[in-house]
DNA sequence: CTCCAATTTCGAAAAGCATCTAAATAGATT
DNA sequence: AATCTATTTAGATGCTTTTCGAAATTGGAG
């Protein structure tokens, strides 16, 4: 938790990838092996450990599938940070 | 430009302090290297360089010195990806 | 309890990144 | 033009990250 494990698993291009696919919903570790194509079964897992840690994904097991969907509560986290440049959100206007 | 660049360019620790320090106003790369600290020029000015290709950053010649200051524009985009997971900004309701 | 399918963990290789010191450049001042 | 100061570039080094294939794990089904 914090900023900087946000950042940092967000900053990759395809645990971005993951995180659109999330967007339509949840998906077993396998439907997101396969939607992305191009990478391997333990790739993506590596990926989805760093989501799962930054908690911008939670995991559901079921049955013999793992789960993944979006945790969307530290994307506002990720927002606020963002937003105290553009005069968005945070504003402690006391200098 | 591109989410990508934007992503990489504000992952880094030592890039974001040097962005709250640009909150504060314009510096020269001198100024920036000793409020850090902890930092020798040639790395701060590493650091700027990926900060200016992102554009997160403009830079101002002037006397001897540069200045660097907050191109604020670019997080507006950084915001806007990020809002797509928050149903803030962005929304294509189309599904 | 054995087999299967889904997923993760391990160990290693390759690529990328942050950092430093030393050398180069740019511009202002003498 | 010689020099001083501010900054960047170059080259090297160590650290971190991404990726893979193979082996281990976990849970359900036969």
């Amino acid at each position: 938790m914090g900023i900087a494990e946000t950042m940092k698993a967000v900053s990759d291009h395809q645990r971005r990838s993951i995180l659109i696919l999330l967007k339509g919903g949840r998906l077993s570790a396998g439907e997101i092996v396969s939607q992305l194509g191009d990478l391997s079964a333990a790739t993506v897992s590596y990926h989805l450990s760093i989501l799962k840690k930054a908690d911008l994904v939670r995991e559901e097991r079921q049955k013999n599938h793992i789960y993944y969907e979006l945790n969307t509560s530290v994307f506002e986290q990720l927002l606020l940070w963002v937003g105290q440049f553009t005069g968005g959100a945070d504003e402690e206007e006391n200098l």
